[in-house]
DNA sequence: ACCTGAACACCGTTCAAGT
DNA sequence: ACCTGAACACCGTTCAAGT
């Protein structure tokens, strides 16, 4: 006689990408914060020692994370002229952030020293190459670009939800008597206005690299 | 016969000054990650349970932390342009990120909605609306700005210490042979190219404003 | 008023053991 | 090969108690 079949409640066996998956659902579910081993376990129907047999650290399934996110950027066609291709570069860097807000922090704060990452950092250092430059110049070119970027995609996405304002805030009430030119501005803070600020700076860094066009 | 004195282990009474002393030389010392309230309790002789009676919880003891730093900050003299103002305080603020590497991120993602905070933005705003902006344009362009300013303290600093680069890095002898010209730029990428590179897009966001020149 | 100690509900990770 | 359970060395914070 053969052996009973397994318990229909056996669940798949765990794999990388099952637990990068659960671990990005989490993140946008619960905050960065929020996200441990044990809750990821959870999510998955395991321990969370089970997932060291996948990953070495914690911090190893987040950046497994990133360089999925890196992977899925796209690659400008090469028709575009230099400035262009770094436009649109830059554009789909900052939307992931907004696709993701609540690992925003991760992504924006982590060192591009991995394969994809790598690959994306030669990819824009052709661009200013294309574009006239030599070595140094590109170098900190991108370097300008990328404070840029990475600035707007931590500011864009931190009121979302992980927590970073004040403690004490003052009191909207107070800011409207005391703090009369900030209280002004705030209508132009809100998300509303984000894309069209993002341009402004974007498009003034941009020209300031003098790139020239490539003939198409 | 009067009580005999107190014994001269007695150490002095906490007070929030004392506490954020403490908490600043310990971030800097062990990195940001690694403070906690009871090794900040170890630092003052303390339990960390009294730290409580001061803050009403780790975070309000960063906050203030903020605070105290952003009140450091100068305020420019009236005599300088608008645009000259604006690259003092950018440069003051990004000065303290290099000043306390360790606590960076924490200075460098926090919404500026305390009373110092609030202070520094309506100094900020005053520069734009002094060089010609209206409302709108003012509050762009320092959001701007800001992006720039924290993205180049966020990146400057990141690789002293707190752990932010990837888990899994690409080894640099395999940068050198398949990332050329990642591997070409990374001289430009080191500290020593810090000041000019920030430089580089201080420069070109000021310009872009348009600010005109007040006179003198 | 100021501080403590035990306790609660969590962490990431190690290790020996199970199947 | 893959997963588990107990354990270790931590967290931030609450609470009742001490002086």
């Amino acid at each position: 006689m053969p052996k009973a079949p397994i318990p229909p409640t056996r669940r798949e066996p765990l794999n990388a990408q099952r637990i990068c998956d659960a671990a990005l659902a989490v993140i946008e579910r619960d905050g960065l914060d929020a996200f441990s081993t044990r809750k990821l376990g959870a999510e998955l129907g395991c321990e969370a020692m089970s997932l060291y047999h996948h990953f070495p650290s914690k911090a190893h399934v987040l950046d497994a994370l990133v360089d999925r996110l890196l992977g899925e950027l796209p690659d400008p066609p090469a028709a575009l002229s230099p400035a262009q291709r770094l436009r649109v570069m830059a554009l789909a860097w900052r939307a992931l952030a907004h696709r993701y807000p609540q690992f925003a922090p991760w992504l924006a704060l982590h060192r591009w020293n991995s394969a994809a990452g790598l690959t994306l950092l030669e990819r824009l250092l052709t661009c200013f190459a294309d574009g006239g430059m030599n070595t140094e110049q590109a170098a900190k070119s991108l370097r300008v670009l990328g404070y840029y970027v990475m600035g707007a995609m931590l500011d864009e996405t931190r009121g979302y939800g992980s927590g970073a304002s004040a403690v004490s805030p003052v009191a909207d009430e107070a800011v409207g008597q005391k703090f009369v030119a900030v209280s002004q501005a705030g209508e132009y803070f809100r998300p509303a206005h984000f894309d069209a600020t993002f341009e402004l700076g974007l498009g003034a860094l941009l020209r300031s690299f003098g790139l020239e066009a490539k003939a198409v």
